[in-house]
DNA sequence: GAAAGTGCCGAAAAGGCTTTCTGCGAACCG
DNA sequence: CGGTTCGCAGAAAGCCTTTTCGGCACTTTC
C-alpha cells in the first residue's frame, strides 16, 4: 500500500526508466506523455501511471536543444534597487509564468561592458528573446540589429526607431496631472520638480505646461528645477511661498518631492488641502500612503509596462515583430491632497 | 578589409560550421576551442580564428546536457515588491555573476502552489541549485529533503532544522541599537515597533530589553507594538509623550515608524537629537536621508546575506552542504538624529 | 633496423528527448 | 478470400557538444 518508490526524486528520472517500466519504448512514451496521436488510450494510460508514479519531470534541456525554443527570455535590467525595474520586472513575470515561461534576470549595473557580457550569456544559453529595463526614460542606446532574437526596450526606449520600445507616456501623465488639479478649481499652480537632465522631469513639465495653456492658465512662477528628493522639495517650497503667496496647488515631480513640499507648507502654516493642493508622481505607496493628507500622485502604471513588453516579445517571437515607440498612458489616483475629506 | 561574414550573428552557427570552416574536425575544434592539449598550435590557431571569423557561441543547452550541470541557480521569492527581496537578490546575483551563472528568478507571490509549480519548473529545466527568499524573518515551511538539488534559504529560515537558512540577527540588531543609544548618553529610553505577529518586532524588542537590561537601565513604559506605518509611529509617539515625557529616546521597530515618530516629536516641540534621540531599523536610504536631522539606523546588511547564501549554494553544489541557521550581524549607521550634526 | 614511445587528429558514443518512418497485425472492402 | 486501409508501436535519426579511444605518422631508443 505504501509508495513502493520513495527514492523517486533522487536523480534523473529518464524517459526510458518510465519506458521501461511501462513496458514500452522511449518513442511511445514520449508519444504518450505529450498527448501525441498514435497510441491506444490503454497504453497512455500505462505510461502516465508509470511517469506519475517514478515522478518524472522531462529534461527541459534535451527537449529546448531539439526544439530550438528553450520558453526562457533574459530580463536585463539596469538598476535592479531601483523604483522602475522591479514592478517592470512583476508584470514580465506575471505575463510570462502564465505560460511556463521562465525568466533570466540580469543586472548589468548601467555598464555597457557588463551588459555585453550578460547578452552574450543569454543568448549562449538560447533565450527566446530579452527585454531591457532602462533605469531612466532618456533614450538609450541599441544592443544592435544583429541579434538571432527579438528584443524589447522597457521604459528607457533605444535609439534605434527599427526597435520597439514601450515607454511611459510623461508627456501625458503632466496634462492629466494639471488636467485633475484644474477640475478641482485650482487656477494658481507651480510646479516643483527633480533633476533638470532626466527626461521625466522635462516631459512631465512640458505637459503640465501644455494642459495649462489649453485651460488658459498660466503657471505660477518657473519650473523649478532640482532634485528628486525631499530636502529639495522643502527648500523649494519655502522659496516658492516667499515669492508666491496666492498659489493654491503644487504640482511635484515625484512623491517624494511632493513630501518634502507638504513638510514645508505645514511649516508655513498652510493647510492641505483646503488652502494648498498638493500631487505628486509615480504613487509609490510607502510615499503616498505616509503623506498627511494622503498624497494624491499619477500612477505610472509600471506592472501593466512590463506586461505588454513581455506580449510584445511574445508576439514578436511568435514571428510578428514591431517597432518604434509604444506609450502607454498613466491615471491619476486622487487622495486627500487634492480634495478635501 | 570589411568583414567578410556580417550574418555571422543571424542564426545557429554551430561548432561543425567552425570545424567545416578550419579543415578539422567537429572533435578537434572542440578541444582547440576549449584549451585541451592535443591539439597543435597552429590548428588551434585556425579553429579560433574560424569562430571568431562565425562569432561562434557555444549552445550551452547540449553542454549542460552533457556535464549534467547547467550553471544555473533558481531564485524563488515570495515579494518582489518587498524591501528585503530585491537587495538579498542583488547580492546573490553579484556573488553568481562573478563566476558566469545565471539565475531564474521566480515571484511565488506567497502561495504554496505557485511555489511548487514553479520549484518543478526549475528543477525540469534543471538548475543547479535554488534559493528560496521569504519575506518575513518567521520560519516558513520546507521544501523537503527529497530535491535533487541544495537549496539554501534566505531572510526567512526554514522550518526544517536540517535545511541550510541564512537570516539576519535581528535579537543583535535590537542590542546593538540600544548599545549605541546608551552610548550617547541616553537612558530614558521607549521603544515603538510594528506588527506583533512579525518575528523581526518580536526579536528586536527582546534583543533590545536585554541590553537595557546588561546596562542596569528599564525601558520607558512597555514596548509598543502597532503597524509598520508612519501613522502609527506619530499616534504612538503622541502618547507615548503624554505618559513619560520624561523620556530621552525613542527606539523605533523601522524606518517608516521612526519617521512617523519624527513628525510628532516635532509637533510637540520637541528636538532631535538633542531633546530626544530617535533611531529605525532597515536603513532604507529613501528614509533616512529625507528626514530631518538624517536618520540613525540599523542596516540589515541584505546584500551581504544575498552573497553568503550564494555562497553557501555554491559550497553545497559542490559538495559542501551544510545545515541550520546562520544568523548574520547587522550594523548601526550613525546620522543625525542620535548624534547632534 | 625493429620496438617502443609521442604528438595530433578523427570516429564514435553519450546525454535525454522528439519525430519521422517503417512494419506489423487487424479490420475493412469488394 | 486477397488486397487495401488503418491503428498502433518501435527503430533510428537528429539536436550540439564533449570526451574517450583508436589510429596514423613520426621520432626516439637500443
Amino acid at each position: 500500500m505504501n509508495n513502493a518508490v520513495p527514492s523517486s526524486a533522487s536523480r534523473k528520472v529518464t524517459l526510458n526508466d518510465v519506458a521501461r517500466l511501462a513496458g514500452v519504448s522511449v518513442a511511445t512514451a514520449s508519444k504518450a506523455l505529450n498527448g501525441r496521436k498514435q497510441v491506444r488510450a490503454e497504453t497512455r494510460a500505462r505510461v502516465v501511471e508509470a511517469a506519475e508514479q517514478l515522478s518524472f519531470s522531462p529534461n527541459e534541456l534535451a527537449r529546448s536543444l531539439l526544439a530550438d525554443r528553450t520558453g526562457t527570455v533574459g530580463l536585463l535590467t539596469n538598476d535592479l534597487e531601483g523604483r522602475f525595474s522591479i514592478p517592470i520586472l512583476m508584470g514580465a513575470e506575471d505575463a510570462f509564468g502564465a505560460d511556463s515561461v521562465a525568466v533570466f534576470l540580469c543586472d548589468a549595473r548601467g555598464d555597457a561592458i557588463r551588459e555585453k557580457h550578460h547578452v552574450q550569456a543569454l543568448l549562449s544559453r538560447r533565450v527566446d528573446g530579452l527585454i531591457v529595463v532602462g533605469s531612466r526614460t532618456d533614450p538609450r542606446p541599441s544592443l544592435g540589429r544583429e541579434l538571432p532574437v527579438p528584443v524589447v526596450y522597457a521604459y528607457a526606449p533605444s535609439e534605434d526607431p527599427e526597435d520597439l520600445s514601450i515607454v511611459v507616456d510623461n508627456v501625458g501623465a503632466g496634462r492629466s496631472a494639471v488636467d485633475h488639479l484644474v477640475s478641482t478649481g485650482r487656477t494658481r499652480i507651480a510646479h516643483i520638480t527633480g533633476d533638470p537632465t532626466y527626461g521625466a522631469s522635462q516631459e512631465r513639465a512640458e505637459g503640465a505646461l501644455a494642459a495649462l495653456a489649453d485651460h488658459g492658465l498660466s503657471l505660477v512662477g518657473e519650473v523649478r528645477f532640482g532634485s528628486w528628493t525631499e530636502s529639495w522639495g522643502r527648500a523649494a517650497a519655502s522659496m516658492l511661498l516667499g515669492q508666491h503667496p496666492e498659489l493654491d496647488a503644487i504640482l511635484c515631480g515625484s512623491d517624494q518631492v511632493a513630501r518634502g513640499v507638504m513638510d514645508a507648507l505645514r511649516e508655513h502654516g498652510r493647510t492641505v488641502p483646503d488652502d494648498v493642493a498638493v500631487m505628486g508622481f509615480d504613487n509609490w505607496e510607502i510615499f503616498t500612503s505616509g503623506a498627511r493628507p494622503a498624497l494624491t500622485s499619477v500612477d505610472m502604471n509600471f506592472e501593466r509596462l512590463g506586461r505588454v513588453a513581455a506580449q510584445r516579445l511574445f508576439a514578436a517571437i511568435d514571428g510578428e515583430p514591431r517597432s518604434g515607440v509604444e506609450a502607454l498612458d498613466t491615471r491619476v489616483v486622487i487622495r486627500g491632497s487634492t480634495v478635501p475629506g
